[in-house]
DNA sequence: ATAACGTTTGACAAAATTGTCAACAAAGAT
DNA sequence: ATCTTTGTTGACAATTTTGTCAAACGTTAT
C-alpha cells in the first residue's frame, strides 16, 4: 500500500474534534475517541505519537479551519456595520460546529502556564485583522455611532454575546427553563439580538 | 481526640474549591489537591470516599456559597435598574473569586448525559427568584424601559457579559494583546460597561 | 495508666490509561 | 511471483491514578 492513505488520519482527526470541540467530553480517552471513530486505538499512536500529540494537531486544525474566512472579513472595506455583521454570522456558524473549541484551548493553555511553558499556539501580538478591527471601532467611537467605551470592551461583548450561550448551554437550559427544542431556537435568534446589542436601536423613552 | 476537628476536612475542601474553580486545572489529581493543601492523600479518601464524591461536594459547596446573596437580592423589592446593578455586583465578586466553577458544572453535566443520567444538581424547574426576575423584565420591556426583545435574551446577555471575559482570559488576554496588568484593569471597569450595554445610553447621533 | 476515638500515615493493591512492539494484511512496484 | 512500503492488529509493558488497609499517632475521658 505505497501510495499514502491518510484517509484513517483524517478520520481520527475529524473525529477527535468532534468528541472534543462539538461534544466537549474534555475526559475523553484515546480508546473513546478510538471507538468513535471505529478504529484501533493504536492507529492514534502510529499517525500521532501520543495522545498530547493528537491534541495540538486538532486544536491548530480546528484554529485554521476557522481562521481563513474570518480573517478575510475583518480585513475587507466593507463598512463597520456590514462587516461585524458577516463576522458574527461566520463566527456564529463556526461556534455552532465547535461550541467548545475556545474552552479546550483555555484548559490547554493553564496546562501550559503549569509547566511554566509560554503557549505555542499563541504568536507574540494579536492577529494583525483583529488589530485592524479594533483600529475601525476606536472610529466609529469617535464618530459616534456606536456607544463611546474603549474597542477592547466592545470586542469582549461581541465575544462574549456569542460565545457563553453555546458552551454554558446546559446550565442556561435549566436556568431559564428551556427544553432542547425551545433552546435551539433561541440560539436561532442571537445574532439578531447581538446586533440590536451592540449596535444598540434609540428608541427607548 | 474525640472532639470532631473538621479542619483538615474543610482545608480539603477549601483547597480543592481553589484548584478547581479559581485556577481551573480540570486535570488535578487527587495527589494534587493534597500536594496543594499540604496533606496526606489518603485523607481525600478518609473524608470523602472518593475522588468523584469530593468532586459532588465541593460543586455543591460552592453553588450555596453562591446562592445566598443573589437569592435575596433578585427576590428583593428594589426596583429594577438598582436590583440588576446589585447583582452584577454580586455575581461578579463571586466570578472573580471562582471564575471556572460554571466550566466545571457544565463539564459535569455532559459526563452525567453521557451515562445517561439525569443531572442530581438540578432541580426540575428553574430557581424561583430567577422565574421573577424573568418577569420584572418582562414588564420593563412593555413599558419601554429597556429594549424590547425577551427576558430569555436579556439574562443571556446578561450572563454572557460578566462570565465570558472571566473564563477566557488567556485567550483574550492574546487576542487583544493585554498584558496580565492591563487585563485586570479592564475587568474592573467591566461592572459599568455591562450595565452601559445592557441599559444602554441614547446619546447616539 | 489505659481505653476509646478520631485522625494520619505509608505500603500496597486495583484500576484505568497510555505507549510499544512484533506480527500480519493489503496493495502497488519490480 | 516476490519484494517493498504502508496500514492494521492484538498482546504486552509502562505509567498514572485511584482506592484500601493495617498500623501508628495524639488527644481526651475513665
Amino acid at each position: 500500500m505505497p501510495i499514502k492513505d491518510c484517509h484513517t488520519e483524517k478520520l481520527i482527526i475529524d473525529t477527535a474534534m468532534r468528541v472534543f470541540f462539538t461534544e466537549g467530553r474534555i475526559y475523553a480517552t484515546t480508546q473513546d475517541i478510538a471507538d468513535a471513530a471505529g478504529v484501533n486505538r493504536t492507529l492514534i499512536n502510529y499517525y500521532f505519537r501520543s495522545k498530547k500529540a493528537l491534541f495540538t494537531t486538532v486544536i491548530n486544525t480546528a484554529r485554521e479551519e476557522f481562521r481563513g474566512n474570518a480573517d478575510s472579513i475583518l480585513s475587507s472595506d466593507l463598512p463597520f456595520r456590514e462587516k461585524t455583521e458577516k463576522f458574527i454570522d461566520d463566527f456564529m456558524n463556526n461556534l455552532i460546529k465547535y461550541p467548545y473549541l475556545e474552552s479546550f484551548i483555555t484548559v490547554d493553555i493553564i496546562q501550559h502556564r503549569l509547566k511554566k511553558n509560554a503557549y505555542p499556539g499563541f504568536s507574540e501580538k494579536s492577529p494583525a485583522p483583529i488589530r485592524q478591527y479594533l483600529k475601525v471601532i476606536e472610529n466609529e467611537m469617535e464618530a459616534g455611532r456606536i456607544p463611546k467605551s474603549t474597542p477592547v470592551h466592545f470586542m469582549m461583548n461581541l465575544f462574549s454575546l456569542m460565545i457563553y450561550p453555546l458552551i454554558m448551554k446546559p446550565i442556561q437550559m435549566n436556568l431559564l427553563d428551556l427544553n432542547e427544542t425551545e433552546y435551539n431556537n433561541v440560539l436561532n435568534q442571537r445574532k439578531q439580538i447581538i446586533l440590536d446589542t451592540i449596535f444598540p436601536v434609540k428608541s427607548l423613552k
